[in-house]
DNA sequence: GTAGGGTTAG
């Protein structure tokens, strides 16, 4: 029997050589990586649609999963177009696979345009049209609506969810922060017929790590595997991402011993997590020995874990080093991308080498990358600081000019060097013309206008803006009222900076090591020492010590102050 | 078992 079948598809082989031919070159493909992998599918498709008889659309949707699995959506769609003009009919997979390419497209209203054509051409919707709709909304951030959407088709037996199904609408409310709505869901399942898999566990797994609740997360990860759903790649990865996101890196590193002890291989990202978190914890040489971990596993870094490595000496201002990685990953035919860029032209900046970051930024343009939000903005940044406040206006222009939209950052940077440049008044006209509200009672940005205003001579403006933005009922943060305290003090309003200092602690915000530092410096400069020396032991008391910038202020007085002052017992003890 | 789901850089 098995024999005569074998024979069988022998014979249909032979009749149609083209479809086994097909065939091998698709799964080929499907396994395939590397840069020609669409174009090579593009090329099959030509070969594909000129063959007559054409192949079975079987093998049409194989072939375009490929492309789409490579974020080519746009693609996608024109050979679903192509091949409908050539008279090859469409079914229910082609119609989900073209909503799921419009949801990611950013064009959801689409995807239920065709969910209304589906029925017009007599193909039921399938649960997975179902399920990309779904994904969509999610996507749209329109989370509301997908749940809505989910609901009804409960509520109407429309279809019986599946995995999938429950796993987007988790999601979707993961997405959004409802990590505890998304944990009931998830009971419901494990109450219900449907049980979740490995996917739906990782999905709020990651999202109580998100939420700063690793040992929960840890805690449902230990109730899956208990009730024999085994952990896979990503459900470890999430855990490594989150144990390293909260510093407990020894834990994370342990976490990847018991995954290789369990069978399960990290991937290349589960490298980059580790990877990443050294690097931005500064120990780059940890992130390096994750490297060489990963290699020895046959594993090859990536243009993400290149990036990494960059940013982390950049960070550390060993420009020199990172020049060395970005070498490294071009003779291995690793294609920098703008956020590998962007890494090294903001620690040029930061180094205050501007010529060197116009030039990159003007070489990566020749090569064709387009800069975005953060390559402009450091560069403001970095024009800024090298004063050159006018060539950063004319670069915030074109930036403009551009359609890209500046964010918080952006402002931040204009707003600091404006006022750094002597120009509080412009980047207070630039505060005033902004429309979000976000933008608006964003503390951060009146902590640099406050500081601003007062170090460009004007202590009047610092003051009423921080009386505007209580009177917006914003929150002041430590930064905020250390600001103010200097203000205070710098304007010598000793009683409202005492008076400030006692009112942040009743707003629960206590006074940090800057805050202290700030005042005794700014009472040692008006020789008021009685006052500074009490500060002085508030702050030991605390546990905060005197900077750098205090100390030189402290040191000259030693021998002004009499034998048995009590500051000079302090100054004494801090030195010894 | 061709379509739909989870981690991942500045």
């Amino acid at each position: 029997m098995k024999c005569t079948r074998r024979i069988g598809l022998r014979y249909y082989s032979t009749a149609s050589p083209s479809t086994s031919h097909f065939n091998q070159r698709i799964t080929s493909l499907k396994n395939a990586s590397g840069p020609t992998k669409v174009n090579d599918a593009l090329q099959l498709f030509d070969e594909m649609l000129q063959r007559q008889p054409p192949p079975s659309i079987f093998q049409f949707t194989q072939l375009i999963s490929v492309i789409v699995k490579k974020k080519q959506y746009s693609t996608a769609l024109i050979l679903l177009e192509q091949m409908k003009l050539m008279g090859i009919p469409s079914n229910i997979y082609t119609i989900n696979i073209s909503i799921n390419c419009h949801c990611r497209l950013n064009q959801v209203a689409y995807g239920f345009a065709l969910l209304a054509t589906t029925f017009k051409q007599g193909h039921p919707p399938s649960l997975a049209t179902y399920t990309t709709l779904i994904h969509g909304l999610v996507l749209a951030d329109r989370v509301f609506e997908a749940v809505e959407l989910f609901k009804k088709l409960l509520r109407e037996k429309v279809c019986e969810p599946n995995q999938v199904m429950y796993g987007s609408v988790i999601n979707g409310l993961c997405k959004v922060g409802h990590t505890r709505k998304a944990l009931e869901l998830l009971r419901f399942m494990e109450s219900g017929s449907c049980k979740p898999g490995v996917e739906q566990y990782s999905v709020v797994i990651d999202s109580l790590c998100k939420d700063k609740m690793v040992d929960h997360a840890l805690e449902l990860f230990a109730k899956m595997t208990e009730k024999g759903v085994l952990a896979d790649v990503i459900t470890y990865s999430s855990l490594i991402h989150g144990l390293c996101n909260f510093g407990r890196e020894t834990e994370a590193a342990k976490m990847l011993r018991d995954m290789e002890e369990e069978g399960v291989s990290p991937s290349v990202d589960t490298f980059n997590i580790l990877v990443n978190a050294f690097c931005k914890q500064g120990s780059v040489k940890d992130a390096e020995l994750a490297v060489q971990a990963m290699v020895r596993r046959g594993l090859n870094p990536d243009v993400i874990t290149y990036s990494a490595l960059i940013d982390g000496y950049c960070l550390r201002g060993e420009i020199d080093k990172a020049e060395e990685v970005l070498d490294g990953m071009v003779k291995r035919d690793i294609v920098p991308n703008i956020i590998t860029y962007n890494s090294l032209i903001n620690g040029y900046c930061k180094k205050k080498q501007i010529d060197k970051a116009r030039h990159l930024f003007q070489e990566i343009q020749d090569k064709g990358l387009i800069p975005d939000v953060v390559t402009y903005s450091s560069m403001l940044q970095g024009l800024y600081g090298s004063g050159n406040p006018a060539a950063a206006r004319e670069l915030f222009n074109e930036m403009q000019a551009k359609g890209l939209a500046p964010n918080i950052c952006t402002y931040r940077i204009l707003l600091h060097g404006m006022c750094k440049n002597s120009q509080s008044p412009d980047a207070l006209a630039l505060f005033r013309s902004l429309e979000s509200k976000e933008l608006m009672e964003d503390v951060g940005l009146y902590n640099i206008l406050i500081d601003g205003c007062s170090k460009c001579g004007k202590p009047n403006e610092a003051m009423d803006l921080f009386d505007e933005l209580c009177l917006k009922g914003l929150k002041p943060n430590v930064r905020t009222y250390t600001v103010m305290i200097s203000v205070y003090c710098g304007e010598g309003l000793l009683g409202k900076c005492k008076e400030l200092l006692r009112k942040m602690e009743e707003n629960g915000c206590l006074p940090n090591s800057m805050t202290y530092n700030v005042l005794v410096r700014e009472l040692l400069k008006k020789n008021e020492c009685q006052e500074a020396e009490i500060y002085l032991e508030e702050m030991i008391n605390r546990g905060f010590m005197p900077d750098h910038a205090t100390f030189e202020n402290l040191l000259p007085r030693i021998p002004n102050v009499g034998k048995d002052s009590r500051l000079r017992t302090i100054i004494l003890k801090l030195t010894s």
